[in-house]
DNA sequence: CCCAACTATGCAACAAATTGCATAATGAGT
DNA sequence: ACTCATTATGCAATTTGTTGCATAGTTGGG
């Protein structure tokens, strides 16, 4: 059901079309949310069908046709509402500790390869994340309101990103040393 | 599908019952993976089917029966061989995120409820990584390199955690400044 | 010039997860 | 005495998410 919750989040301000949706979902808003393309489409029409968002067609000559999705005041409305229901808790699955549930010395260095693939991933985030801050949220207390929100998730992806990174270095030590018996 | 990669790591030392189960996700598990026990006791029947657990029923006379599952050597083969295959990014989904992307004066003390109520959660879950930390795996060096590989995710339970009640904290403060106009 | 990646959307089949319900005894607290 | 939480398992329906496929022009690199 969040996933109508964050598509609807995200076109607050922007007018955005279901492939930037998928973009942001990979990128930014992939901190706290992913969804493939499939799924963004499909919902994109459900929510069209309730009133909560309404589109626009626009015709391209060199690149495929497109339509944005911006969201209605009665799915302004609906988002606002929600905001007051009770939260779940965040979900989290993540192969990569099953797997290091499993160490061995038969799979140490095929694991060690997987920390610095996350390594990478992670550190590639972070960047972006700290781009982002640059240049949109330098200074907190000069945003608006909702935009101080946007910031504080920011900031959580940031904290969230530099203690994985932490944690992936201890680790490789750690691992480098299983690995030499 | 890799609810029974989870189950399987679980079952690797201990016989499990689907509810000890069920509470291992909810608790030390819950770092990386959330199962409910319906999922668990279909995911249960299923690996017993295709050979990787075996089953044992245990009459209880002030208790209901139940059943104790063990990973079969054709599990463990499995399970090793499947350590070798690529990863999946880890998946995570945070509804208090989408909130706060919402975040205004009319929502702000809801929000920061919400945020007392993550640090409250994430605290209780980082006592409990502490209290076996400290029972199971006091020394790093000295535990065999399964177990080690078991007190690297405990590692990464106590950073997450660590990190996450610093930001709740952090927020608190900024939000508490909105909520003050 | 060819191949890959990007832009842009969507259907259909399948797998995984959630929600609601059901049973049934024991122990702990008010 | 009554109620609630715990132990222990499971079915059925629905929702959500994944995988595979399909189309089709543009742009960039080797």
């Amino acid at each position: 059901m969040s996933l109508a919750h964050a598509i609807m989040t995200a076109v607050l301000d922007d007018e955005l079309t279901g492939y930037e949706l998928a973009k942001r979902f990979d990128t930014s808003l992939g901190f706290f949310w992913q969804a493939s393309h499939q799924q963004i489409y499909r919902e994109l029409k459900a929510l069209s069908q309730k009133n909560y968002l309404t589109s626009r067609a626009i015709s391209q000559q060199k690149r495929p046709d497109k339509t944005v999705y911006r969201l209605t005041p009665e799915g302004h409305e609906y988002l606002r509402a929600w905001v007051h229901e009770s939260t779940k808790p965040r979900l989290a699955k993540d192969e990569l500790f099953i797997k290091l549930y499993n160490l061995s010395e038969e799979n140490v260095a095929d694991l060690m390869e997987e920390v610095r693939e996350r390594r990478e991933h992670v550190q590639r985030n972070l960047s972006l994340y700290y781009r982002i801050r640059n240049k949109n949220y330098p200074n907190f207390s000069s945003l608006s309101t909702r935009m101080q929100g946007v910031a504080l998730v920011l900031d959580a992806g940031i904290r969230d990103a530099e203690s994985i990174i932490e944690w992936c270095d201890c680790t490789l030590e750690r691992l480098c040393q299983v690995k030499g018996q």
